[in-house]
DNA sequence: CACCATGTTCCTTG
DNA sequence: CCAAGGAACATGGT
């Protein structure tokens, strides 16, 4: 469930049930999620810090920790990977397949399931280095996303997927942002002419954005116990289906009409990922 | 069985 | 140095 938008709705269904909570017993499952730590110097790490904030930086979820007697201060790291799910649930509850990391509370233990473990947990703050940045933030501006894309001939669209250019955007945003700025992904990102940078910034901000907001409304299934995937509303991921309006405009619609010029979309291939775009409104 | 999948990193080739 | 392609990671869905 990973981009920008499935992190941001998580930090804040998690915020409230984790902020003034103590972490009491740390349990490791798959010790591939706390590499290059071992499971046993991880959970001492954890284990009686009180966590002070929860927020987030690119996908990455920030857990702010204060040291059970003032030491050890800090802060843990969460990535997603492709497939990572954080919940809260009551103490005793079972845990579902591919838990990853537990984390006991007292009352309610938080559960981190990690199927493809390409995710994981951390304290190294390196990871944050060189990030780009937020582009939700006032300060994201046309010249800031003008001076990031810089002239490199790179395709925009694996251009602006690269974390250290732009923070927060995934495959399936990326797509998204290209299509409502009328941009093919294919374009080098050195022959953008002002407006479409200007364009660009635009569609960014506001497919994340309405992704947030709907995000926000929906009943979500954070445990993925429902049997959807994740993707909040990618596929049929909750009990609240997504309805046909807020399905995406290009991302995974191979052959389908464009919404805005009915030309089918088309799919091709950018740095092995899928990409989607309609030939007639991007260019 | 085949192919695809929201991410990141490393390696090779041109 | 840059850009592109492929593979790897591990598991599940169609």
């Amino acid at each position: 469930m990973p981009e920008l938008p499935e992190v941001e709705i998580l930090v804040r269904h998690l915020r409230p049930l984790l902020v003034g909570k103590q972490v009491r017993e740390v349990t490791v499952l798959r010790p591939k999620a706390v590499r290059p730590l071992s499971a046993p110097v991880f959970a001492e790490q954890l284990e009686g810090a009180e966590i002070a904030g929860v927020g987030r930086r690119a996908k990455y979820l920030c857990f702010e920790l204060i040291g059970s007697r003032g030491s050890k201060p800090g802060r843990l790291l969460g990535h997603l990977g492709m497939t990572g799910r954080m919940s809260v649930q009551a103490a005793g509850e079972p845990y579902a397949r591919h838990v990853s990391v537990v984390m006991g509370m007292g009352a309610e233990d938080w559960v981190f399931v990690d199927p493809r473990q390409f995710g994981g947990l951390t304290f190294d703050e390196q990871r944050l280095e060189g990030l780009g940045p937020e582009p939700l933030e006032d300060a994201f501006t046309e010249a800031v996303l003008r001076e990031r894309l810089g002239s490199s001939q790179q395709a925009v669209k694996v251009r602006i997927m690269d974390q250290q250019v732009l923070a927060g955007l995934g495959n399936i945003y990326a797509s998204e942002a290209l299509h409502w700025a009328g941009i093919a992904p294919h374009r080098p990102t050195g022959s953008l002419k002002s407006v479409e940078i200007a364009r660009l910034r635009e569609g960014i901000r506001r497919v994340l954005e309405t992704a947030i907001r709907t995000g926000a409304s929906l009943a979500l299934d954070f445990a993925g116990s429902g049997g959807g995937d994740g993707l909040f509303y990618y596929g049929r991921a909750t009990e609240a289906p997504a309805s046909a309006e807020e399905r995406f405009r290009v991302y995974d619609r191979a052959g389908q009409p464009c919404g805005t010029c009915q030309e089918p979309i088309e799919r091709s291939v950018l740095a092995g990922r899928s990409t989607y775009f309609c030939r007639r409104c991007q260019r």
